[in-house]
DNA sequence: CTTCCCTTGTTACACTATTCACAATTGGCG
DNA sequence: CGCCAATTGTGAATAGTGTAACAAGGGAAG
């Protein structure tokens, strides 16, 4: 399949191109070029064509891209035409600032259940949900779809935690807790480790 | 200088490193092999030699390294036996869940002033910080140390914003908005983005 | 219809990163 | 004191990524 044959780097481009193409689209281009494209995000031309080359041919020469049409095409690559449902296990402070987050939904991200593997939390509102005990979690991945799980436990909880929602059935995970999570063959994780990022942003930083 | 031998990818994992150890540290080993390190993080064994190899030798061979002293040759090396400022920038949601986070601190990184652009959040109390306007920027920068400008604003404003703190003389920037900032050449940035995770994420999960 | 300019898709190449494999050396144990 | 098991640091081999360059084709203008 294509997802073997792809590599990772690419994937992880393409929804940049996306972002560029629709904020090309809000100032009314209709035809754009990999020139164009490349400028927004400040990359060369030849690595967009590139990238875009793996899925197919999109463009055509000497016009570019008729920006509806890639837009299209690469939502439907990524998946981004459904809807995907998550779930939140943690709602401690960062877990709050996840559900209160509007960047999620716009894109098709909905967070339709909160947990917690503590029992004091359970059955607390936290926004608008009532928060679950981690027991009820098969029956949520398997009624209601979910797909994604959003791990905002501490770190000494985190792997249990990721271990639970792979034993049920979830496929991707988006983790907050800065740990190297272990996931079987086939589950996909994203790590969002802000913490991280700095630390490696000092050695540029120190003796200047 | 070594900043320009060592390539980038390395310097992003060695934060990674630190972490195991720390991990390791706190479990009481002391003598730790580059096999154990890299069973805790899911990484070869070589990788890890092969890293470390662009700073110096700082194992034994037989042994392994000293945890203690490989540890603070790695904080050394990426400069966290300082501490570092930070300065916020944008106090909606976003921003506030920023202030509030607690795991900044304990890794010697203190937010020491928040902005906003906005004139109705200039004054306001934002946990224990009062609301700066930007025209203040070159005044806390100058006065308080601060090297590092965190974003959290609306993506419309986020360039702008950047290129304000860069002219303020900012070096690092930890971008939370949704866009592919520009920055001059010898500034840093790192983009917090989950979206953009969840986007190429889903290539995976898509038809299964 | 021809010319000219433009931009794609792709191939070949250069560069970067990872893994392998092993000599060198350490410490423990008999 | 010498052997054995372990583990480093590294040079060479492999794998992966990005860039450059260009043939092929499209469209516009005259």
């Amino acid at each position: 399949m294509q997802s073997s044959e792809v590599p990772e780097v690419v994937v992880l481009r393409l929804p940049l191109y996306i972002r560029a193409l629709l904020q090309l689209q809000r100032e009314g281009v209709e035809v754009v070029s990999s020139q164009q494209i490349g400028e927004r995000l400040h990359m060369t031309p030849a690595q967009i064509r590139k990238d875009l080359s793996y899925f197919g041919k999109f463009g055509k020469q000497g016009r570019g891209y008729c920006l509806r049409v890639l837009l299209d095409e690469l939502r439907d690559i990524l998946g981004l035409t459904e809807d995907w449902a998550a779930c939140l296990v943690g709602v401690g402070r960062l877990g709050r600032a996840i559900i209160n987050y509007t960047g999620f939904a716009p894109e098709g991200f909905t967070i339709v259940a909160a947990f917690d593997s503590s029992e004091d939390q359970v059955g607390n509102s936290v926004g608008e949900f009532t928060v679950r005990p981690m027991r009820e979690l098969a029956d949520v991945v398997n009624n209601m779809g979910v797909s994604i799980g959003i791990v905002a436990v501490p770190s000494e909880q985190a792997q249990t935690v990721i271990d639970q929602l792979v034993d049920n059935g979830i496929k991707g995970i988006l983790n907050y807790a800065p740990i190297a999570p272990y996931v079987p063959e086939g589950i996909v994780v994203r790590n969002i480790d802000p913490v991280l990022s700095l630390q490696s942003m000092t050695f540029y930083l120190k003796d200047k």
